[in-house]
DNA sequence: TAGTTAGTGGGGAAAAGTGGGGAAAAGTGG
DNA sequence: CCACTTTTCCCCACTTTTCCCCACTAACTA
């Protein structure tokens, strides 16, 4: 279960080098193979590709009526990115998707469960500070409210 | 059960001693394994590894697509550190969560029941305080007012 | 008062993160 | 189809962080 904030830097070529202690269990459940996406909240996810490959099934299921669930498909679906391991433990992250989440040189790797999101530093930063800030302003939901931790 | 306030320093490498009443259950219910996250109120959580897989689970289950699901599962998710007793029973507070918590040198480790807090002494100190001074500022919830302590 | 235990501080080896040279591969244009 | 440019990837070197270990001081106990 992958957990954890991880400030890096890419290097000049946008490399970013995956931290020691996530690539271990990379290579023992994917092979070191590995999906870039995007997401809404203009990060990358990062995901093992037999995790991708259940999330994919998922979405393409979807209906291909409904305007948020194509919406969806395509920016999912259509972003994906295959990439692996190299032999220092870096992957090379695909120029379109680096600029699409603004991501030049410092960045922070998420650890989020099942799957990993890349940020720009500062708008990671900028996102959480708001979040503190402002409270609670989403949609609501009554699992979060009996939520005990 | 964790109980009790404890105004603790941090070395010079940002690293906190473990009050020697605990070390010996975290040794015994947790072989040592701790988890760190973040909370709202600017303080960091210290878990007993099995205590927080158990938070964990529940935090996966919520929605992906629910804003402020995503938000919570980003805030402890992602800044949740797996951390380990050393030999003199001190853990290393990850740079990122020492900044997030302003932690630098005096600082309190308050027991709270399955878990810890790690506050900033003079930020604990205010939030008493202004607790005290300011009364019933929060959003109301019933079982609170059917409670007698 | 002497001995023991807890909290604090820091040296130094090992590991992890960062940066870049240069060969191989892929893409582009004539 | 070939030549040229760009991108990808392997490798090595440098810097920073982490962690093991030991030492010092203050407090409590006998």
């Amino acid at each position: 279960m992958f957990r954890g904030i991880n400030p890096l830097s890419l290097d000049g070529k946008g490399r970013l080098a995956v931290p020691t202690k996530y690539r271990q269990p990379l290579l023992d459940t994917a092979g070191g193979q590995l999906v870039l996406t995007i997401d809404r909240d203009r990060c990358l996810l990062l995901y093992p590709l037999p995790v991708w490959e259940s999330v994919e099934r998922q979405l393409i299921q979807l209906s291909s009526t409904n305007s948020r669930a194509r919406a969806l498909k395509r920016l999912l679906l259509g972003h994906a990115e295959e990439c692996a391991l190299d032999a220092s433990g870096r992957i090379l992250l695909p120029a379109p998707l680096r600029e699409f989440a603004n991501l030049e040189k410092r960045v922070v790797l998420v650890g989020q469960g099942n799957k990993f999101e890349i940020w720009n530093e500062q708008a990671w930063n900028d996102w959480r500070e708001a979040l503190l800030k402002g409270g609670d302003d989403g949609e609501s939901l009554p699992e979060l409210d009996a939520l005990a931790f």
